[in-house]
DNA sequence: CCACAATGCTATGTAATATAGCAAAAATAC
DNA sequence: GTATTTTTGCTATATTACATAGCATTGTGG
């Protein structure tokens, strides 16, 4: 079924359309994730933000911003939010940039990030009948520059 | 590669992880659609309750919320606001329920949308290379329960 | 008939994302 | 080397989608 198909049959409903299948599922998604994350106070671009900085030691706000796709405005309440619950510290690298690193904590929460996220990723691909699972990943990232 | 080989490999960052390349392309999406419908002044969810009142007029909120996966609390305003654009009527069925219907401007509307609609699915669809564009919808309808 | 479920709704909160603007510092162009 | 431009980090604020709690009314099944 390709969309004009689905556009005008009614038996998938709106669900026939990729683009409308696509918001769906990234929503489920992002509950089962947000949930998954609750247990331990995060939220899901709090991970991302963890995650990226668990690599490197020396990026910056708005490095960080550049690879995640968060704009600068909203990376400050979000790095605020990670200083206070002592997961990161900001430290100056001249007068103007500073490095986001993880402190001690982050460290640790770290790990249980990753197993979490893990988990998901492979629950996630799980539910994914094999034939198409090897597609999935290849397709979304087409799609998203 | 799979979940486990991309968390531990900084190449592809966290696009390497299904579950985050899902979100970024939804997103992606979600712009684009957004700003098409933006020229007729709707929001992705009206086009969305537009589409679904198209084939039946006999549905009430409650109803299209569930098709939809609205809830009833966001379907009050966003019903108030195609209404005051003169896009729908609601009608009473009993003293209870009432039927969303689409008037003469709704319907006239629906046409543009469903023309929009379609050339942005047609045009998701053509990014996605095609060997993986059979497997694309079947996945997400494998997530989306 | 009466307990229970459904309907439509208000009020409110949360999360992700967006825009506009700003001061200071750094990079660059000349 | 000074002048212009860009970058950085930030505040303030708005938008959109989606969530929870509660409520009065009405319909329905035992």
């Amino acid at each position: 079924m390709n969309p004009s198909e689905a556009m005008f049959s009614k038996n998938a409903g709106l669900t026939g359309l990729p683009g409308y299948a696509l918001r769906r599922a990234a929503n489920a998604m992002m509950a089962d994730l947000a949930g998954r994350l609750a247990s331990i106070d995060l939220r899901i671009s709090d991970s991302a933000v963890l995650q990226v900085i668990g690599e490197r030691t020396d990026m910056t706000s708005s490095e960080i911003g550049k690879v995640l796709e968060i704009q600068r405005a909203n990376m400050a309440p979000l790095l605020d939010r990670l200083e206070s619950a002592q997961l990161i510290r900001r430290e100056p690298i001249d007068r103007k940039s500073q490095a986001v690193v993880l402190t001690q904590h982050g460290l640790e929460q770290l790990a249980t990030i990753r197993r979490v996220v893990l988990e998901f990723e492979e629950d996630l691909m799980a539910r994914i009948p094999a034939r198409h699972r090897p597609h999935f990943l290849p397709a979304l990232r087409a799609l998203m520059d």
